[in-house]
DNA sequence: TGGGGTCAG
DNA sequence: ACTTCTGACCCCA
C-alpha cells in the first residue's frame, strides 16, 4: 500500500507571499489620501462600458464621473502595476542567498529559504531558544532580528495547540528539552519568523501588506497562506506524515489540511482537469451536458472525495487525465498534488521575460483597415514594451543616454481568435481559441535611432500584415474578436561587466552577438557575392559580416551598400480602404529591406538588417 | 521551430 | 458566456 506514494521531500523552506489587494495598494502608495478612502477598482469591463468610454483597471471614482458625459478615459496603465510588483519583489528577493525568487503574476511571490533557515537552525543556542537571533547575512553576524524559537510567528495550521493532530512532544520546549523531536518544526519556526519579518519589511520599508505561507513546498505554502486572509501568515505545521505507530496513529497535517479542499482549487489542477475528475467521480457526466456547468458546481468533489475515491491513483489518474497532446506523466503528478507532493523548484529570479505579449479583444474585426490599425496600436506597445523591459542604461558607455538590449527576442507571433464561422445548417460552432503564424522578428526593432512610430508602421507594413495574411487567407469573410501579437524566443545579450570600449565596440558586438545570435550569421556558403542591390544616395557604407571561423573554411565576406534616406516600398502592404495593393509578380524568394527598399533575395535579408542596425 | 493547449493571476 | 490580458510551460509533428 505505501508502495503506491511517491515519498514526500521537506527538506526545503518555502514562503509564499500575496500581497493584499495589489492594485489598491498600489494606487494608496501613490496618494496615500485614498488610504482613508473606499477604493474600487475596476479590473475589466463589458462592451457596453467600453462603448461608453470606460476601460479596464479604471477607478471607479473616475468612472463615475465618466459615465454620466463620456468625457475622461483612463489610459493604459499596467506600466504602473508591474513596476510596483517588480520593486516588491526585488525588495525581498535582496534577502536571498538562492536567489530563489519567482513571481507569480503581479502579486504572488515564492521564495526558497532553505538556507538561510539551515543556516540558523545550525547557529542556533538550544540552551536559550526563547532568546534567539535570526542572522539574515552570512558575512555580517550582526544584521538580522531576535526571536523566539519555541514558537511559530504567526497562526498555524492546526491553530489550536491541543489539537489531536499536534504532536506535542514534538515542541522545542527551551532548555529543559535538549533536542527537539521533529527537526522540520523547528525548520518552520525559522521559516515562520523569518516571513514575518520579512512582512514587516515589506510594510515599513515598501507600504505594502501582505499574506504569506510557510510549508515546504510551493504547493503547500501557498494553500497554507489562505489560511487566514489579510495582513497574516500560517505555517503549516508537522507531523506531515502519517504515522501508523502501534501506539498511536496520527494523521499527517497536510493531508487534512488538503482533505477539505475543492480538487479544482489546488494549483496545477485547473478547468479542465478538475471537470474531468469531478465527472468521474460524480458519475454525473451527462448532467453537465444539460448545461448545469456554468453555474454553482452543484456537489463540490473534495480532494478527500478523490484521493479514497475506489481505484483511485497515479495509474487511473494518467487514464483519466492522460492521452494524445497531454502532459506526460499527468496522472502521477495530479496523484501528487493531491498528496501535497510538489518537488517544483522555485525559479531563480530572471533578469528578462521569456516572452512579451500585447493583445486587445473586439466585438468585431472584419475589414483590413480595422485590422491594419490594431495592428499599429499594439505593435506600438509591443514596441514600447521591449524598450522599458528589455532596454537598460549601458553603464558602459560614456553617453549619459545610453541603451543596451538586455535581450533580443527573435520571433514574431501574431495571433487571433476567429469569431466562429457561421455553420450554414446548425448552429454548430467549434471552439473558440486562438490560430497563430509566427517568423523571425525584424532586426529593425532594435533600432533606437529612429522614432518608435517609424519603427512600427514598418513592423506592420513588412512583418505583421503578411502575418495576418498567412493567418488568414482569404481576402474577406473573417469576424476576428481578439488580437495578440507577441516577441519571443529571447536570446539574452551577454552582461554589461564586460566594461570594454562600450556598445561603440562593433567588433565586441559581432563577438558576443555571434555567440547567441546564429541567425544573424550568413550561414549559406553558396552565398553569391555579388553586390546585393540596394538604392543608394552616394554615401556608401561598407561592412563585412564574417562566419564563424569553422572547418577550414575562409571568412564569407559579402559587401553590403545601403542608405538610411529611403522610403519604405508599400507593395505589399495595404492602403487606406483596407484593399490589397497586390504585386502578384511577387516572386517568392524576394524580399525589400523597409529600411532602405534594398530588393535582395530572402537569404540576405538578415545580413542586411544587420548592417543596418550596425549602422544605425 | 511552428502551432496549439492548459493553467494561473 | 467562462470574461480580460498576460505569461509560463508542455506536447506534437
Amino acid at each position: 500500500m505505501s508502495a503506491m506514494r511517491a515519498a514526500r521531500n521537506d527538506s526545503r523552506i518555502i514562503i509564499h507571499f500575496d500581497y493584499d489587494c495589489f492594485y489598491a495598494s498600489v494606487f494608496e502608495n501613490e496618494n496615500p489620501s485614498l488610504k482613508a478612502l473606499p477604493l474600487l477598482i475596476v479590473v475589466t469591463c463589458n462592451y457596453e462600458a467600453r462603448r461608453r468610454g470606460l476601460r479596464k483597471l479604471q477607478l471607479i471614482h473616475e468612472a463615475k464621473k465618466i459615465v454620466p458625459d463620456l468625457v475622461i478615459v483612463l489610459g493604459e496603465e499596467l506600466g504602473r502595476f508591474r513596476d510596483a510588483s517588480k520593486l516588491l519583489y526585488k525588495h525581498l528577493a535582496a534577502f536571498t542567498w538562492s536567489g530563489k525568487v519567482e513571481r507569480l503574476g503581479f502579486d504572488e511571490v515564492f521564495m526558497d529559504v532553505t538556507d538561510l533557515v539551515t543556516y540558523n537552525l545550525d547557529i542556533l543556542n538550544h540552551h536559550d531558544l526563547p532568546h534567539s537571533f535570526f542572522q539574515l547575512k552570512r558575512e555580517d553576524p550582526t544584521i538580522g532580528f531576535s526571536f523566539d524559537a519555541t514558537q511559530i510567528a504567526g497562526h498555524s495550521f492546526p491553530e489550536d495547540l491541543n489539537d489531536p493532530h499536534r504532536d506535542q512532544d514534538a515542541l522545542p520546549t527551551s532548555a529543559a528539552m535538549p533536542k527537539t523531536k521533529d527537526p522540520l518544526l523547528l525548520r518552520l519556526i525559522l521559516g515562520s519568523h523569518l516571513a514575518q519579518h520579512l512582512r514587516w519589511s515589506l510594510e515599513e520599508e515598501k507600504g505594502y501588506t501582505s499574506t504569506v505561507g510557510i510549508s515546504t513546498n510551493k504547493l503547500l505554502c501557498k494553500l497554507a497562506g489562505n489560511i487566514h486572509k489579510p495582513k497574516a501568515q500560517t505555517t503549516l505545521v508537522p507531523p506531515y506524515e502519517s504515522s501508523t505507530d502501534s501506539s498511536e496513529a496520527c494523521e499527517s497535517n497536510v493531508t487534512a489540511f488538503l482533505d477539505s479542499h475543492d480538487i479544482g482549487k489546488i494549483p496545477g489542477i485547473g478547468f479542465k482537469m478538475s471537470h474531468t475528475i469531478r465527472n468521474y467521480v460524480l458519475s454525473r457526466t451527462a448532467e453537465f451536458d444539460e448545461g448545469l456547468i456554468y453555474g454553482e458546481t452543484k456537489e463540490s468533489v473534495t480532494v478527500r472525495d478523490v484521493r479514497l475515491f475506489p481505484g483511485m491513483g497515479p495509474q487511473f489518474l494518467e487514464s483519466l487525465l492522460g492521452g494524445p497532446g497531454t502532459e506526460r506523466g499527468i496522472g502521477g503528478k495530479a496523484w501528487n498534488l493531491i498528496n501535497g507532493i510538489d518537488d517544483s523548484e522555485v525559479q531563480k529570479a530572471k533578469q528578462v521575460p521569456t516572452q512579451i505579449s500585447i493583445e486587445d479583444s473586439y466585438k468585431s474585426l472584419s475589414t483590413m483597415s480595422e485590422v491594419v490599425k490594431e495592428l499599429r496600436m499594439l505593435a506600438s506597445s509591443l514596441v514600447k514594451r521591449m524598450h522599458t523591459d528589455l532596454l537598460e542604461d549601458d553603464k558602459d558607455s560614456d553617453a549619459a543616454s545610453a541603451k543596451r538590449w538586455l535581450a533580443h527576442p527573435k520571433t514574431l507571433r501574431l495571433s487571433t481568435r476567429p469569431r466562429p464561422p457561421i455553420n450554414a445548417d446548425g448552429t454548430r460552432t467549434r471552439t473558440f481559441n486562438r490560430i497563430s503564424r509566427s517568423g523571425p522578428l525584424p532586426n529593425f526593432v532594435f533600432t533606437l535611432k529612429e522614432s518608435v512610430d517609424a519603427v512600427v508602421e514598418k513592423l506592420v507594413q513588412v512583418a505583421l500584415v503578411p502575418m495576418f495574411r498567412r493567418l488568414h487567407p482569404q481576402q474577406a469573410g473573417w469576424d476576428i474578436s481578439l488580437v495578440n501579437i507577441a516577441v519571443t524566443n529571447m536570446v539574452e545579450a551577454a552582461s554589461s561587466d564586460g566594461k570594454h570600449g562600450g556598445g561603440r565596440d562593433i567588433g565586441r558586438m559581432f563577438r558576443k552577438q555571434d555567440e547567441t545570435l546564429k541567425e544573424w550569421r550568413v550561414e549559406d556558403r553558396d552565398v553569391p557575392p555579388d553586390p546585393i542591390k540596394c538604392a543608394s544616395n552616394g554615401d556608401q557604407v561598407q561592412d563585412s559580416i564574417e562566419t564563424e571561423p569553422s572547418a577550414g573554411n575562409e571568412a564569407l565576406h559579402i559587401v553590403l551598400t545601403g542608405s538610411e534616406d529611403m522610403i519604405f516600398p508599400t507593395q505589399n502592404s495595404v492602403d487606406e480602404n483596407g484593399v490589397w495593393e497586390e504585386d502578384e509578380e511577387d516572386e517568392e524568394n524576394r524580399e525589400v529591406c523597409s529600411e532602405c527598399g534594398a530588393v535582395m533575395p530572402g537569404f540576405a535579408m538578415a545580413a542586411h538588417e544587420r548592417f543596418h542596425y550596425l549602422h544605425n
